[in-house]
DNA sequence: ACACTGCCCTGCGAGC
DNA sequence: TGCTCGCAGGGCAGTG
């Protein structure tokens, strides 16, 4: 499940092998999903033979700038996996679209749950997307002030609202477990109900956490991989995603983690560490 | 505006 | 052994 370190992880691997490149040719193997609702020889118009100019995210999107200002936007939603090989190379299972590069190599895409898009966006398009999203974590305009007026008069769970890509872009549901964990509160806390300390608690682990996924490339439970193949290690450091209902221990305090389900997500707590109610 | 639900999709592991 | 079923969940459409 993809979401800021590991798009981040994958566009580091493009950016330097795609800028000043361009696509020849483009094979779709998953019509129409992965392209949304184009056609192929739409699609292949908007792209083909056009400079590279930037390969860029925001939040969990990736965005392949080409030099008319038009683009690329690539989501990986859950399984999807961005590979760049020598065309010689056996392709992955699952594949749904390579796109052969001017060097001869190939950018390939698979996806094993067809959730994932590949999809031509023009310039205006691209600038559309940015405007739905909120800040990026990293930016400057994602402040505690910000973080507490955005919460405030919210009467969601908290973790629903971290979950909203228009109030802060790129958390996804393991590292917003991470963070409410580490910032000791209870996921199901309403929003609007947290003291302005504790905003700015959360405020810190959702950059801190967000920071060790990315030097440790990343979370590979199943298909993630970068742009070479190769797996993280951030799945080895989670302290609570993923251990709740199964008896398993908090590694803080030796209490059972729990799992309930907010937003239709699973999630992951410790009643001890992150108790409810507490102001 | 906000809160919430269901849908898309398929492999995997648990349980019988 | 082989089947069924629940689970994984990001983004978006739709409802109230």
């Amino acid at each position: 499940m993809p979401e800021l370190p590991e798009v981040e992880t994958v566009r580091a691997g493009l950016a330097p092998e795609l800028v000043g490149r361009s696509i020849r040719a483009l094979a779709i193997t998953d019509f129409p999903g992965v392209i949304g609702t184009g056609t192929i020889e739409e699609t292949s118009a908007r792209i083909v033979d056009r400079s590279i100019a930037d390969v860029a995210r925001r939040g969990k999107f990736l965005m392949i700038v080409l030099d008319d200002g038009d683009g690329i936007v690539v989501h990986l939603r859950m399984t999807g996996v961005l590979t760049l090989d020598e065309s010689s190379a056996p392709p992955p299972r699952f594949l749904r679209l390579s796109a052969l590069l001017d060097d001869g190599r190939e950018l390939r895409f698979a996806d094993q749950r067809k959730f994932g898009r590949f999809v031509a966006a023009s310039s205006q398009e691209l600038s559309d997307l940015d405007g739905r999203l909120g800040p990026e974590p990293f930016g400057p305009n994602f402040t505690p002030d910000y973080l507490l007026t955005r919460l405030r008069g919210r009467r969601a769970p908290v973790k629903a609202l971290l979950l909203d890509q228009g109030i802060v872009a790129g958390l996804g549901n393991i590292y917003v477990d991470e963070a409410l964990f580490l910032a000791r509160i209870h996921p199901m806390t309403s929003g609007g109900s947290l003291t302005p300390a504790q905003v700015s608690e959360l405020h810190s682990t959702i950059v801190s956490v967000l920071h060790s996924g990315i030097a440790r490339r990343g979370v590979s439970f199943s298909s993630f991989r970068d742009v070479y193949g190769n797996s993280g290690e951030n799945q080895q450091h989670l302290v609570v995603y993923g251990r709740g209902g199964r008896g398993l221990p908090c590694l803080v305090c030796g209490e059972p983690v729990q799992r309930i389900v907010i937003g239709n997500r699973g999630t992951s707590f410790c009643p001890a560490c992150q108790p409810f109610g507490q102001t």
